[in-house]
DNA sequence: GTGCACAATGGGAGCGCTCCCATCCCGGGA
DNA sequence: TCCCGGGATGGGAGCGCTCCCATTGTGCAC
């Protein structure tokens, strides 16, 4: 019995498969096979057919067309971090909106892989049930045995903001170091030369990557960095505390690695009685929402999620339509936001 | 060629199918099945099966166990929310993890269906491509297309925090009119008589229901309620702008249907230094991880919301073990956590 | 008029599994 | 000794689809 199909005429009117379809319309099973997949047929026989299809309420069986063809149509999305991250980072917001209307565009299914199983088990099942044409998998981690086995494996595999060593891996990413060391000159443009930072998540290749460029701002400046990183983990608590210790530091500006932690450590200072920009200027990394409308606004590092997830599930499908594809790599750009939290209002300190 | 397998050893390692091992073992394609899938095989020859499959790294494909079967073995989690509430609310996180872990328990799949789609092509595509055994759907809406007609079809499914009027529905919810009541029972028990109420977002089930509770405590009461109600969405904007609005029609307490808009509220509060709870008490609903570190610390309604989740995996299983089974309705038990938002440090107002 | 290319269609094999039924073999009771 | 019950196993059909190949029908050049 098809599921969903409640008529109750005088007849079996409860068609499921392709067989019945075509006995409907009088062909063969063949030829209505090809009137959806696009074969080759007559004007008449697909208009026929595409009729006896809406009559019955027909639909592939998936588990059928996947046996036969190879294929299924549906992707992977694996996202492997902490559930806490997850729900507060508006990153994944994005990103998944971008990934899910790119292959939704293009008729693909999406099935979602959250971190509740191990990496193993995860990495296990996902190759074991052989369901996927291909994955989107974000992850951040400089070693994750997930992501290396599912590289290594043969399933066409998109990285989302991880740029892998392995020299085949497909990603798409934003290039954090420059992006670092751009915000960063900014605050020494401004003529801050205590510039504190709050790390991310720390063996998280955008921490990484993000401390390097901060470094390589300050490096360059001929500025010195001893006692003026803190590590955090991109949420908002871990900004209040790192503030704290920047403020003992002595700094007169702080990047943060992600407005988040900004937002906290703009906290400590508001509580400590330091003026933002004045005193001390700060910096986030994302451009969230509420940056525009914290207060001071937030100065900070705009990157386009949703972009990124549209990007990933284009470079998927140039992996799958072409099996001998150079692997993907995709940059995108970032922007640089200067708000009253750098710059004051009337443009000094 | 089977996925994940590296071994490059001396002979055709890269077994794929049931007869691949069967052959390897030395029984039938039957056999194999059986030890998979608990059929009555002597002892010698499971071990014998197992150690091949072991050997050969052989995982079941899914298309084919459920072309063959009807089962996949695979559970659907919809949630048809709005993008921005589904990020910004603890409450789905909490939910997605108390699912994810009952299902891995069982060893079932999770494969999630987000917003990304109309309702009409979710429900269509979620029905047509007849890969779950079963489904757990979040829908808030009072009326939802898609929830209708995902009851109505044949797919065992259970809703949460939705309690459809269908009696036939299975659910798991909490019951938010009884829990507004009680914390609005308690503001009034402290002495405050004009307790207003932003409520979540309207046309929600739990945002009527909590209003209906709101409304009967103040009814029994014999308190008035005019313009004393102002409409939210469940996000922290609107907790601020429904204070504004409370604000100039002069309470002495607030009941926010959620903890964000509370925050909001509270803010508003800050802002037009109007002291909490001294001058105006202040209540949420959800006791996020942040309402014990408000300052002051939040009154608020606990709901478990990983229960909710493993409840609702646990009906599924009872629905899918016994097609026979009555309709699952589970209702779980909230808390009132009282802090200092509605009580002074010292037990004074 | 004949032959041929090519578009439109039908038919069959087979994807990897489950499930039913037939078969085999064993031991025990008559 | 023969027969029978029952556990262990093998074999075959079939799930609904795709894909290849064979077949048919058409229009066109010769």
């Amino acid at each position: 019995m098809a599921p969903g199909i409640g008529h109750e005429e005088g007849w079996p009117q409860v068609v499921g498969t392709l067989d019945d379809v075509a006995a409907a319309s009088g062909v063969s099973r063949s030829t209505v096979s090809r009137v959806i997949n696009g074969g080759s047929v007559s004007e008449a026989t697909r208009h026929r057919d595409l009729a006896a299809m809406g009559e019955t309420g027909y639909s592939p069986n998936l588990a059928a067309r996947t046996l036969a063809s190879g294929r299924s149509g549906v992707v992977g999305v694996v996202i492997h971090v902490p559930p806490d991250l997850l729900f507060q980072d508006i990153f994944f917001s994005g990103l998944f909106h971008g990934i899910a209307e790119a292959l939704a565009q293009r008729g693909a299914g999406m099935m979602l892989w959250l971190a509740n199983l191990s990496k193993e088990q995860t990495l296990e099942r996902i190759l074991g049930m052989r369901l996927f044409d291909g994955l989107i998998v974000t992850a951040d981690m400089l070693d994750d045995p997930l992501v290396d086995g599912l590289v290594r494996s043969s399933l066409p595999t998109v990285l989302v903001g991880h740029r892998h060593r392995d020299r085949s891996a497909s990603y798409v990413d934003i290039d954090n170091e420059r992006a670092a060391e751009q915000i960063t000159d900014h605050l020494i443009s401004l003529g801050r030369r205590r510039v504190g930072h709050i790390t991310g998540r720390r063996g998280g290749v955008s921490a990484e990557e993000r401390l390097t460029g901060y470094r390589r701002a300050m490096k360059r400046a001929g500025l010195a960095t001893d006692g003026l990183v803190a590590d955090g983990d991109y949420l908002a608590r871990s900004g209040e505390a790192g503030a704290e210790t920047l403020l003992a530091a002595g700094v007169d500006a702080i990047f943060c690695a992600s407005d988040t932690m900004a937002f906290g450590a703009m906290r400590t200072l508001e509580r400590r009685g330091v003026r933002v920009p004045d005193d001390v200027a700060v910096a986030g990394f994302d451009d969230l929402p509420q940056a525009a409308e914290a207060s001071p606004p937030l100065t900070t590092m705009r990157q386009d999620t949703g972009r990124l997830g549209i990007e990933a599930a284009h470079a998927l499908f140039r992996l799958l339509n072409d099996k001998e594809a150079a692997p993907q790599r995709v940059i995108l750009p970032t922007e640089l936001i200067i708000r009253q939290s750098t710059v004051g209002p009337l443009g000094q300190p």
